[in-house]
DNA sequence: TAGAAAACGTA
DNA sequence: GTACGTTTTCTAG
């Protein structure tokens, strides 16, 4: 790198804002996308062009002598500290906008240019401190913006530039939009406030007003203080009631102009671009006119210039996937500086390629033969190489085991292209069992080489790593110290496209998509009895299991990718789908802490209680059975006992369930109320007490449950092995066993859960005023249900009218028939019809809803979240009434459950940086559908509550910005019981 | 010995 | 009436 002069006086400091030129390129350049791939590079290309003509210094003058392309780091700002609610409307970014931010951080390096951005604070500020700065030093500075937060550093030195309609902006410019010269905007934006960026200002005062009264008392703080002479009786009122308002506005508007730069000023210096580099750049990017235009200036045969890598159309080397559809002839440059679309006729849109690419995946039969077994370092070198020189690369491990936190590696496998996929052996066993020691087999590639080799690839920002059910390889790596990024989950791709629809497991996906069907574990390792472990799994069939699943991976990758563009998903699944992986990989990784004592305590009294009951049982019925086997207690009530009330199951044997029994009990038989209670300590015992113990990682002494993000239709997560989201919690019994989940010593659990967020989704959804209103006022929801259909007044109403309406209210949720709420009131059904019929009448924008959830969920098949996560259900339109019936209900159901499962994931993919940033040690362990468990040292316990309860309760913004309200309850206690 | 059915824990 | 996962029993092979 070339020596950085010291900026002197005169000389010419430019600051881009990079974020704001994105944003503005988007909206106002015709839409381009790359020929090859089209993926959207329209703001990229106006930016190119623009640095292009600032470097040439080409009707810009004086020339730049520093230059800083200036983005917003992240959301999280001492703004939003003081204010939460800053920013916080903003809608979410198109979805063909964002991948090209990290594109025009490539353009500016590629450029040469300084690319800078920090922590903490926004673009503006940085440009401010920048301009103050430079400024001090005598230079002139020029912000390339269009941003009215930056006209308040508008002064003789200091002027902005709008490269959209490609204008200067004087103070002059800055008078005609705000009515004040620029040292007083200030002042103008702390009164009007600002909706896009939702300052709060004060009531009633805009621009022009703002000006105006600025003009009579000179300043804010004059006028704040002398707004008792103000004539007009609501602005003086307002005036002086939102005074506080206008000072906290004042503190959301002022840039910053001191910020501690990461990048010091004189580290952006202009330097000549690498031509090289630039062009290699533009190529990747397919922009012919820019590229030639470089090339000439540097006199470089751009032929002679490989495309960038890293950044070219994705597989790229796969040719005969792309046959036909690559040609950089496609691109026809339009008169003007910016590269444009091809002509419409030779556009693939997005839905067009992703047709060519699902058409194209079967073109090229998987070959097992070409698959390579790496057993040295020096090729293993080769293929990380490879990696590099395509970009793109799916990874799949083998280990010894199904669960992450206990595996070990055995090998791992790579593709870079169709049938171009190899074996890495690390830790494969030979020799005859037992007698002599099991050594390795030879030609493999120690572990810890093999692993510092991978590293780099692995964790190269420049390479995206592609798996299926990518959190298992994750958590194999992270424990093996790589932490692997960026990613693609072709599990997850599919399930944001086709959740409900088809399966999402790599042999369904293989099979759908390519046509292929591929090894299968058991014809590698056996199974049954014979079964063995991955490790003693011959090399070279280990190498066509472990390869092929990397090649099936990669092509799914190629199928499934331009889907996403094509029917408008990317932005669910780069929200809400790909950065849960790393989150629940972590709270996997943590698992929490059980007292097993106490379950070991616990079951021998559950045991105690058993026998007991056992021994009265078989004094009832006169004859010892097995309690736990529905036949043979079907015998004993419905044929030797001739009890009546006897139900069937669908197969046609007694129904035993807990719902007939109580009925028996009811009717004053002994027997059943013991079956239900030795069922209730059967089912703890055995589900919790005994087997929550085996689980215990001997390695951490905790619990590490796996949670499955595609296991739903709606989106819930899932937990299994152990199941911890279904601890009890309902009887006393069972809160036991809730009790021996614990936090580490000098911790505590904190419990915070969303109160009733299904239901207030409905309110929202169907937008119901008066449900909405409801929860505006905190209302007792069930109650107010029950006083508006029955006319009983809250007050000193009886319980069971309350339990009557929150029985309905469910109902609602679960899309209501008269069958289901009779049975789960034990009334009639027509009793039940008429109660549905009046909640309809008191709420007719409920029935509304359901009514068009059912017609849409007809036509489409499908319906979709608050957050457009789309949930299938492809036998709604069946022509068996109940099966139909079902689907509607459960379409219903889903709206509601899909946008609660929504928020809260994205409430835990903001928790950990919103702890981080609050300096919190808090981990988050557990999430139970509406509830996230943390473990919190026990001096931080108070503060972090309200950091826990603040990302919960926003996390539906900015993409959505609900109007009724979220609540989240949260506490801390020794233990989960207390804590809930 | 594998898989279905029944039962039951959670939101 | 929605969404799950686990355990035990039962059944078919």
């Amino acid at each position: 790198m070339p020596e950085h002069d010291p900026l002197e006086a005169g000389d010419h400091v430019v600051l881009i804002d990079g974020s704001a030129y994105i944003f503005r390129a988007y909206h106002a350049l015709p839409p381009l996308t790359r020929t090859s791939d089209k993926l959207p590079v329209g703001a990229v290309a106006g930016f190119c062009n623009m640095l292009w003509k600032l470097v040439r210094a080409q009707g810009f003058s004086p020339a730049p002598t520093h230059l800083a392309v200036v983005f917003d780091k992240s959301e999280q700002t001492f703004r939003k500290e003081i204010y939460p609610l800053y920013k916080a409307q903003r809608p979410d970014l198109p979805e063909d906008l964002v991948p090209q931010f990290p594109l025009i951080r490539e353009a500016t390096r590629a450029f040469d240019l300084a690319c800078v951005e920090q922590d903490g604070f926004e673009a503006d500020d940085l440009m401010a401190t920048y301009a103050e700065q430079a400024k001090a030093k005598g230079a002139l500075v020029t912000i390339i913006s269009s941003d009215k937060d930056l006209m308040q550093l508008v002064d003789e030195r200091v002027r902005m530039y709008d490269p959209m309609k490609d204008r200067a902006i004087g103070a002059e410019e800055v008078f005609e939009k705000f009515g004040v010269a620029p040292e007083k905007v200030v002042d103008v934006q702390s009164l009007a406030g600002d909706s896009v960026d939702n300052v709060p200002g004060v009531p009633g005062i805009g621009v022009k007003t703002a000006a105006q009264l600025l003009a009579e008392y000179g300043d804010l703080d004059t006028l704040l203080a002398r707004a008792g002479e103000i004539k007009q009786t609501k602005r003086r009122e307002n005036l002086i009631e939102f005074a506080d308002q206008a000072r906290l506005s004042r503190e959301l508007v002022t840039l910053k102009r001191d910020v501690a730069l990461d990048v010091p000023l004189d580290d952006i210096a202009v330097v000549e671009p690498e031509g090289r580099r630039l062009i290699a750049f533009l190529k990747a990017m397919e922009f012919s006119t820019l590229t030639r235009r470089v090339a000439d200036a540097y006199e470089i045969d751009a032929g002679a210039v490989d495309p960038d890598p890293e950044l070219k159309t994705g597989g790229s080397e796969s040719g005969q996937l792309m046959a036909g559809l690559d040609p950089e002839t496609g691109t026809s440059a339009v008169p003007g500086d910016v590269e444009a679309t091809p002509t419409a006729e030779r556009a693939l849109t997005p839905a067009a390629l992703s047709a060519a690419r699902i058409a194209e995946a079967t073109a090229t039969p998987v070959d097992r033969s070409a698959y390579e077994t790496v057993t040295t370092l020096e090729r293993l070198r080769q293929w990380v190489a490879r990696g590099y020189e395509v970009g793109t690369v799916a990874v799949d491990t083998e280990t010894t085991g199904l669960d992450p936190m206990q595996a070990e590696i055995v090998g791992f496998s790579l593709a870079t292209a169709p049938n171009e996929a190899c074996y890495v052996p690390l830790a494969h066993k030979g020799g005859d069992e037992g007698l002599f020691s099991e050594g390795l087999l030879p030609d493999q590639i120690p572990l810890e080489e093999a692993i510092s080799a991978l590293k780099p690839l692995m964790e190269d920002p420049g390479v995206l790593k592609i798996g299926q059910n990518l959190k298992y390889d994750w958590l194999i790596f992270k424990r093996l110290g790589i932490e692997l990024a960026p990613y693609d989950d072709t599990m997850l791709i599919s399930y944001v496209l086709d959740a409900g629809a088809s399966p999402h497991g790599m042999d369904p996906l293989s099979m759908r998509w390519l046509g292929h069907t591929p090894i299968k574990y058991e014809e590698v390792c056996g199974k049954g009895k014979g079964q063995i472990c991955f490790d003693r799994a011959a090399i070279d069939r280990a190498t066509d299991y472990a390869a092929e699943d990397a090649d099936v991976t990669f092509r799914l990758w190629r199928v499934l990718k331009p889907r996403l563009v094509a029917e408008g998903k990317t932005g669910v699944y780069e929200t809400l789908e790909r950065p849960l992986v790393t989150v629940l990989a972590r709270m996997e990784a943590r698992g929490i802490m059980i007292d097993r004592q106490m379950l070991s305590r616990l079951s021998g009294e559950f045991a105690q209680g058993m026998g007991r009951l056992e021994a009265e049982i078989s004094g009832m019925a006169g004859e010892t059975f097995n309690p736990g086997s529905p036949k043979q207690l079907g015998d004993i009530l419905f044929g030797k006992m001739q009890i009546p009330g006897g139900r069937k199951t669908p197969t046609g044997a007694w129904s035993t369930g807990a719902d007939v029994l109580e009925e028996l009990a009811e009717a004053g038989h002994e027997l059943p109320r013991r079956i239900l209670d030795w069922r209730q300590l059967q089912k703890l015992k055995s589900t919790y007490a005994d087997a929550l113990p085996t689980y215990v990682n001997p390695e951490t002494g905790r619990v590490h449950t796996s949670f499955a993000l595609a296991a739903t239709t709606t989106g819930r997560l899932s937990s299994s092995e152990p199941n911890l989201q279904n601890i009890p919690v309902r009887t006393e019994e069972g809160r036991k066993i809730r009790r021996a989940f614990i936090a580490e010593r000098g911790h505590k659990l904190i419990s915070a859960d969303y109160s009733q967020i299904e239901l207030r989704l409905l309110a929202e959804i169907a937008d119901t005023p008066s449900l909405r209103q409801a929860f505006q006022d905190g209302l007792d929801i069930h109650a107010m249900t029950a006083s508006e259909m029955f006319g009983v007044p809250v007050e000193g109403m009886p319980g069971e009218v309350r339990r009557r309406a929150k029985a309905i209210n469910f109902g609602i949720i679960y899309g209501i028939s008269a069958f289901g709420l009779a049975n789960q009131l034990s009334i009639p059904r027509e009793e039940a019809g008429a109660y549905i019929k009046r909640y309809f009448e008191r709420f007719p924008g409920i029935r509304a809803y359901m009514d068009e959830t059912r017609a849409f969920a007809r036509e489409h098949g499908y319906v979709e979240t608050l957050f457009g996560r789309r949930c299938h259900y492809p036998d709604i339109a069946a022509k068996n009434p109940s099966i139909r019936a079902f689907n509607e209900r459960a379409a219903i159901n889903a709206r509601l459950q899909g946008s609660a499962a929504d928020i809260i994931r994205r409430a835990m993919t903001r928790m950990e940086a919103a702890l981080a940033k609050a300096g919190l040690s808090a981990r988050m362990l557990l999430q139970v559908h509406d509830e996230l468990i943390f473990e919190v040292p026990d001096e931080e316990i108070e503060a972090t509550i309200p950091v826990v309860t603040r990302v919960m309760e926003h996390a539906p913004m900015p993409a959505v910005a609900l109007k009724v309200p979220l609540k989240v309850d949260a506490r801390a206690a020794l233990n989960w019981e207390e804590a809930h």
